[in-house]
DNA sequence: GACATTTAGTCAGTCTACTGGACTAAAGTG
DNA sequence: CACTTTAGTCCAGTAGACTGACTAAATGTC
């Protein structure tokens, strides 16, 4: 699972740096989990499984790249929300596009029927892995 | 599959602490390549793709928690062997333990059926996926 | 409505993992 | 025997993560 997990990851890393988007593991760790509509920092923090200072050590930086924004929550004075910005959702397009190749190419080897399992069997795992979900 | 697989990982460390084995991702990563006749520096650096000086780093703190040695290699002298400590086959036997039992709980959780599957289908996807197997 | 507690986020300091580049010594190769 | 490759180390630097201590706003309680 590490060893798939990593793969992945650094493929579709690889291709973003190859789009001009330098973003790192960890930063796309706490990106993925940006909402459509912003998501709070403290909630970013706990979905990456990471302290509140980690993640927004790492949001400063996707702020820097001009990725996400960081707003005022209007429910909440205390809090701000964490935005994409247009060019963080092209990141997200490019991410996606590597994603589903890399897919098919995983669909190619291990089958059809097989890879459908897979998905499916990940996600119920998630149910008990994920303590977050 | 980052979920899950952070999930056995951190159950497996946090059970060995318990134990009073004070290791750490990294470290356990590297750990678990060194085969039982002892495993060269540069080849436990390929296998967990990791370079020469974060593997060599890493098993000096391996060294000095008294898991593993550094002996020459007999039949190369510019090589050594990081060769496994009897407490290093504890954490090797210990760590062993409770992977069978997250095993366990995962399969009664996706049921027998659907553990095998995943079990085969990870290792078929690690044909593709590791670059160094 | 005053007071205590919780929650959102920041600041400062530290440690681990990891990298690149330069180097030594032994092995293999024409 | 020169030449290249391979095993491993030393040095210096960066990223990512953590703990602990803090401010400010919100919420709960009597």
């Amino acid at each position: 699972m590490f060893v798939s997990h990593r793969s992945i990851e650094q493929r579709v890393l690889a291709r973003l740096r190859e789009s001009g988007y330098e973003i790192t593991a960890a930063q796309g760790r706490v990106f993925a989990r940006i909402g459509p509509d912003g998501t709070r920092l403290t909630e970013l923090a706990d979905s990456a499984q990471v302290t509140k200072q980690t993640a927004g050590f790492l949001v400063d930086q996707l702020v820097r790249g001009g990725y996400v924004e960081r707003v005022p929550d209007p429910s909440d004075a205390r809090a701000r929300l964490v935005r994409m910005l247009p060019r963080g959702r092209l990141v997200q397009e490019r991410a996606r596009e590597v994603e589903d190749e890399v897919t098919a190419e995983w669909t190619r080897h291990l089958g059809e029927p097989a890879m459908a399992t897979l998905t499916q069997t990940m996600g119920r795992l998630r149910e008990i892995t994920d303590p977050y979900a």
